[in-house]
DNA sequence: AAAACATATTGACAATTATCTATATGATGG
DNA sequence: CCATCATATAGATAATTGTCAATATGTTTT
């Protein structure tokens, strides 16, 4: 699979981000909704919903709408995805002579 | 360790382009200089070297001095500690109710 | 020492990103 | 249905990024 490193890369984008990557964090412990993320941050609720547009476009991320809520979770395939990849990275390494 | 965070999204963002995750796999089977790298793709040597940096400037890949060549590799430590954090996020979400 | 080779740096520029304020949309509760 | 709450979108802007051509630096070879 070639392409394979594009998709990689965007979910590194999407990770690039200290704040994203918190986020990130937060939902590995929890489905949360954008408030509950936004009480932990000193950003606007505009700016928060901007990165998490980001992490939902990347596929790390996935949002169902519940009420006037929308929750937010990780996304386990994509996730499995990501971490196969640097599994492999890691693999190959230890093999250099 | 609160500020672990900014040190992974700087991996993240170190990989966050195409060119350089390619890199990174390239690295991940062999040590390579510049020049060898280059050849894959069809950038300009400048732009490597820009990239190169990057790299370095994350961590997660070292270069020495070899003659007149540069030879870069991934630095396994902080490939270790990417893939501890990844580690990390995907057991947390295996415990979500 | 001069030429050739490998890499790095500089300066420029277009494209992308992260952020804000203001506003819109859409659901819930009186 | 009107007000409120939760989230999204639009528009603006400063900062960052990826790229190149030109040039510099440092090493090897002749």
């Amino acid at each position: 699979m070639k392409n394979d490193y594009k998709n990689y890369s965007f979910y590194m984008k999407a990770l690039s981000d200290e704040t994203r990557i918190k986020i990130f964090e937060m939902l590995s412990h929890n489905e949360l909704c954008a408030c509950e993320v936004l009480e932990e941050f000193k950003i606007t609720q505009p700016t928060l919903s901007y990165h998490m547009k980001i992490l939902c476009e990347s596929g790390l991320v996935r949002s169902r709408k519940d009420g006037n809520m929308t929750k937010y979770s990780i996304h386990r395939e994509s996730l499995a995805t990501l971490k196969s990849f640097i599994d492999t990275i890691d693999e190959n390494t230890s093999t250099i002579s």
